[in-house]
DNA sequence: CTAAATCGGACGATACTCGTCCGCTTGAGG
DNA sequence: CCTCAAGCGGACGAGTATCGTCCGATTTAG
């Protein structure tokens, strides 16, 4: 075995770029990128994207698969957060960056959603599960309103950013941010906490 | 003057089947759907769409147009609402089903920022004036928390919706009703309102 | 220095969409 | 009932975008 012994030094950093690039591509344009703009974006040609990856449905599983990761790293980090309710409000804002860096993730979830990848299945698993509890841990607290489900904490974490997307510069870069504290504040059980940032400049509906 | 006196009966009826399924068409996949889309949901022939409206665009244009009038006069009947409060969080919801109805429409408000047709112009400061009178209002009753603006409103208005196309069917035909809530919870200065509906079977990111 | 690995981007194939064209059908007035 | 202009359908041409391949030129590593 083991008759990949090292791939050749340039061609791993081609790698590394690709998914980096796709990344920043995915984040600003949506999952519907080609990939030509992608291997563009890395200053490659597209072929080396192709002889790297075998096909771009590949590099793009990559991709998701490593934000997925990440996010699991988060959740695990957030769940051991002293403060239940600061712990979920946290992780729902970190939940918003990852749509950030993952535009329509939600679309290839659902287009895979007839045979997901294992691999995908179990991050998407793990990071249910993981929300669920920082859910419980919130609401034990009393801090968190009785009636919200895990699931509705999941659409809260995707609400600010589509509409950001949707509504682009207009909101402003972190326009998003005003959102998720509306949001978070009608999650919460009392009290109010106070808008950050400069009041979005929207110019259409 | 006066050249076209009348269609015939069944040319206009054709004309509103075709602006009948563009509303659904652009309700259900968005502003880019195809015009032989739009011909066979209305039973039609691609040739009878460009007969009736030349392009494809001055059909969309009909259409968004359309809709903006019917939320400028739903904004003049709830400026007169009794209870200002109610009013904004009535409008929102009214707005919302108004973006529900024309997925995309800010793509198109931004595609046309260079240059909006004055038609939508005016719709568009009309609608504007008339969210921002209703914030205003609200405000002055105590009831909406201070530092939000007009903007955050119309924000407020898409994000559910947002929400609600990119998790399709997971959250049930009227799941953005429970966001919208939250939303309005968190734009509420004191207490919190029942979510309504049944919690969002998520199953996705 | 050499050979194998890698790269770049032109290229064929495929798919999708807009808008036109023309032979056939239908509505409505005489 | 008849006539004919108005209307209809959908095949079609043209244009565009994207995927993935192929092969000559280049580079790496031993």
């Amino acid at each position: 075995m083991n008759a990949a012994p090292s791939p050749r030094a340039d061609a791993r950093e081609n790698r590394r770029r690709l998914i980096e690039a796709t990344r920043q591509a995915i984040s600003s344009r949506g999952l519907d990128v080609s990939a030509l703009d992608i291997a563009r974006a890395a200053g490659l040609g597209v072929g080396t994207l192709y002889r790297r990856f075998g096909t771009k449905e590949a590099l793009l599983d990559a991709v998701v698969l490593g934000l997925y990761d990440e996010l699991c790293d988060t959740a695990r980090v957030y769940m051991t957060h002293a403060d239940a309710w600061e712990g979920l409000c946290e992780f729902v804002i970190e939940l918003a960056k990852g749509h950030r860096d993952s535009r329509g993730l939600a679309a290839v979830t659902a287009a895979c959603d007839q045979q997901p990848s294992p691999e995908l299945a179990q991050r998407t698993a793990a990071l249910q599960e993981a929300v669920a509890d920082l859910t419980e841990r919130a609401r034990a607290t009393g801090l968190l309103r009785a009636d919200v489900t895990w699931q509705d904490i999941i659409i809260c974490s995707r609400a600010a950013l589509d509409t950001q997307h949707c509504l682009g510069v207009d909101a402003g870069p972190e326009g998003w941010r005003r959102i998720i504290t509306i949001l978070l504040d009608g999650l919460r059980a009392p009290g109010h906490t106070a808008l950050a940032g400069p009041p979005p400049r929207t110019t259409g509906f």
